[in-house]
DNA sequence: CTTGACAAACCGTCCAGACGGTATCTTTAT
DNA sequence: ATAAAGATACCGTCTGGACGGTTTGTCAAG
């Protein structure tokens, strides 16, 4: 109606800036921040536009979901693809990623999404796929207690980073790092 | 204004069975299950009631953290009293007190909680509060890096559980158990 | 007769989604 | 080559419902 209708046509664009802008909403203001006024607003973009590109809030969250997933898969592939010894090397892979995370450098969005995550028993349904598949995929590297409960407490972390419940500092960080990864060759 | 008015005034079990509902509800349908009315309707109160008892949302929620940390606290307590070894006590504690909940006897309402838990600012700095005493209150018995890595784990484990991410037969949780008591004394 | 324990109706806000429009892009027919 | 014919990418408003909280009223017990 009034004029942003000549803005040239950039679907991907304006998709890709919707996914941030959530992100950074829930991570700003919480789950609860992720509306669909908010976000449209926020990202320049009127309701409307919002639900061309998803039909619904759910296909947002998912939308969310998946662009968070992939980007996690990059970085453990990535860490994988530079580790020489093929045993436990997924967990370590997991260890480093999850560890790399908490400072203050982690992607907007990260924490806070991960509660929607478990909120939503449809995205709930889609992280039991992501570990189930990777736990069949590195069955025979990463298969051991050792690896299971090194990274069963790479989660456990990472859920007293989102909490804040632990104060960990550096050198406490790194001690359990090194543990962790003495348990994914063990 | 019908006719409920004539039931004998109970209001320590109007209360308890409050939170009883509060908890089943955001078991069976998650945190957004708790509103006011469906919780007030689901206790065959009215709206006002629950008002009553509970001035606002959040002290109901905060009721309802309450009630919960103060169960499991005696379970820990309770598990502490029975381990003849320092050493370790109270992260063996915790990890039987954590493997105890998952399998469907769990207190209703545990689970979802949680979400809120983390959601919610307020209850999050009370968890906060919660390990912070804990750890320090156990620092000689349990500070080591491996009773901290087993403590992280139980919370992986139950992290898993609450999203029911990863399928572990009853041999598997067995071996982390002993795993993790072996990480408990090293 | 006062106070605590409720009931019931109501209010303001927020929010998801529907809807009807318009502008730009792509394809097709000529 | 070009114009008509869609298809796609948006815009802005409206609505219906949910939800937290308030208010006013009512009873029963002490």
């Amino acid at each position: 109606m009034t004029e942003a209708h000549r803005r040239k046509k950039q679907p991907e664009q304006v998709r890709q800036q919707l996914l941030e802008v959530a992100a950074r909403l829930s991570h700003e203001q919480g789950v609860a921040g992720i509306t669909l006024d908010a976000v449209s607003q926020a990202a320049g973009v009127s309701k409307g536009g919002l639900l061309h590109h998803f039909p619904n809030k759910l296909a947002l969250l998912d939308g969310l979901f998946d662009d968070l997933v992939t980007r996690f898969d990059r970085e453990i592939e990535a860490a994988i693809a530079s580790d020489p010894v093929a045993k436990g090397r997924f967990t370590r892979a997991y260890i480093d990623v999850c560890f790399a995370l908490d400072p203050a450098t982690d992607v907007p969005g990260w924490r806070m999404l991960t509660i929607a995550l478990i909120a939503e028993p449809h995205l709930k349904a889609r992280w039991r796929d992501w570990v189930r598949r990777r736990s069949v995929e590195f069955a025979d590297t990463d298969g051991s207690t050792g690896c299971v409960l090194a990274r069963f407490a790479c989660d456990g972390v990472w859920l007293a980073d989102l909490m804040q419940s632990h104060e960990l500092d550096a050198a406490a960080r790194a001690g359990l790092v090194e543990s962790l990864k003495g348990l994914s060759v063990q």
